[in-house]
DNA sequence: GTAGGGTTAG
């Protein structure tokens, strides 16, 4: 760590933002933010930190820009430090609990959280959103259960912890507890965190109940609410209501429209996916690294071999890094179309590790293109990949059926009592 | 001057 007398980083540009501040003339810090350069100054003319007014501006600093922040806030770390249980102002405590969360030093965090000589809901709030976005979500409960009071943050919080980590029912049930059993009203937020986790167990008739909610509470769909409905709706497969709703986004953002072109790409029609991609990139909106995700899935399930090269060029033109992602839709697209040997060819020369997903796409699509040899040795990757993935088997033996070859179909089934795999028919599946 | 939300290859 920096030692509290350190001097801040010099920037050799003056910033906009430096040349407002008032006090001791100082220049920006790399991170660019005049917060920090304020604090400095007042600490330099001598004032406690308890004094400086500048230390919650600074703090909320290094919890926005966690990572280009790191020096300015090891300081701050280092003299809040150094000054023990000086400061005493509750809100600037709770803006070092979040500093720290922000930072990743959660362990700072609860550290600090204890030392406070008083607490509010938000400062409670503040430790709970530490627990859950560092995925401690047993820390995070206790807290919520210990918590004095809770108002329709900690709510949020919790609920939208729940939904992101993987237990959608547990969220179902928590927004169920807060509306119903405590008469709260959910805002725009808890309706994501209900969306997402409704979303995540597919019940369509529960999402059309939420939508029907937002709209009778007129929530506004332009941030994450439009976007967790739209998700919602193309992950059932409607997608004539997705439509719509993104239709009715008045101020539509880059993620509202890849999630509808993630949905027109999955279930079709492809060439609406295209479309809109277009149309999208005709409003001026820059799409991102998932968009291309989506716009390569489109050709992919669409057949347009050429024209998802074409997209994968347009994507590296504008500085976005293909990621393992973007390599799995080119070799589905190279496998779907029938050209296996370039499928393998490209999986088997990737920067990183192909990944189950990549080798259970290339078994497919020799499956479908009846291609044995092939199937035997993306199996094999598959397998080794991930072991206990069944439908390595199941493809392999829908392979050996479409070629008749029983023989080998029966080994692989007894391979895979073996193994102890089984397929789990229907809703059930590895999911 | 302190708190919560979303899109990703089979």
């Amino acid at each position: 760590m920096l030692s509290p007398t350190t001097v801040f980083p010099r920037n050799p540009k003056p910033s906009k933002l430096a040349s407002n501040t008032t006090g001791p003339r100082c220049r920006a810090t790399p991170s660019g933010d005049a917060a920090f350069c304020a604090f400095r100054a007042h600490h330099r003319a001598g004032r406690s930190l308890d004094a400086n007014p500048s230390l919650i501006p600074a703090l909320v600093a290094c919890a926005r820009l966690p990572a280009e922040a790191e020096a300015e806030a090891e300081q701050i770390h280092a003299l809040l430090v150094k000054c023990g249980g000086a400061v005493s102002d509750v809100h600037a405590w709770t803006s070092l609990v979040r500093a720290y969360a922000r930072l990743g030093r959660v362990y700072n965090a609860r550290k600090a959280f204890d030392g406070m000589p008083n607490r509010t809901v938000v400062s409670w709030n503040v430790l709970l959103d530490a627990l859950v976005k560092s995925g401690n979500l047993d820390a995070a409960w206790e807290v919520f259960v210990e918590m004095p009071q809770r108002n329709v943050v900690s709510w949020n919080t919790i609920i939208s912890g729940f939904a992101r980590l993987g237990w959608a029912q547990e969220a179902v049930d928590l927004f169920v507890e807060m509306t119903v059993v405590y008469g709260l009203a959910p805002d725009e937020a808890t309706m994501v965190g209900f969306i997402s986790a409704v979303r995540d167990i597919g019940l369509l008739g529960l999402g059309r109940c939420a939508h029907g909610y937002v709209l009778r509470r007129e929530l506004l769909l332009d941030g994450a609410l439009g976007v967790a409905l739209i998700n919602m709706y193309t992950r059932c497969g409607s997608m004539g209501a997705a439509h719509s709703c993104f239709s009715s986004v008045s101020n539509k953002n880059v993620e509202h429209w890849t999630s509808v072109i993630t949905g027109f790409a999955a279930h079709g029609p492809q060439d609406m996916a295209l479309s809109l991609f277009g149309e999208m990139r005709q409003l001026g909106i820059e799409p991102n690294g998932v968009t291309f995700v989506a716009v390569l899935n489109a050709c992919s399930h669409g057949g347009l071999v050429s024209e998802g090269f074409r997209y994968f060029s347009l994507m590296k033109s504008m500085g976005i890094k293909p990621t393992i992602q973007h390599y799995g839709c080119l070799v589905d697209l190279l496998g779907r179309a029938g050209f296996l040997v370039e499928a393998l060819n490209l999986a088997s020369n990737l920067p990183k590790d192909p990944g189950f997903v990549i080798w259970s796409s290339l078994l497919a699509a020799c499956r479908s293109h009846g291609n044995v040899e092939m199937a035997e040795l993306a199996a094999s990757k598959l397998a080794d990949a991930k072991p206990s993935h069944g439908s390595s088997y199941v493809l392999l033996s829908n392979t050996y059926a479409r070629a008749k070859q029983w023989e080998d179909l029966k080994m692989t089934r007894r391979r895979m009592e073996e193994h102890g795999v089984s397929k789990k028919p229907g809703l059930a599946g590895s999911r």
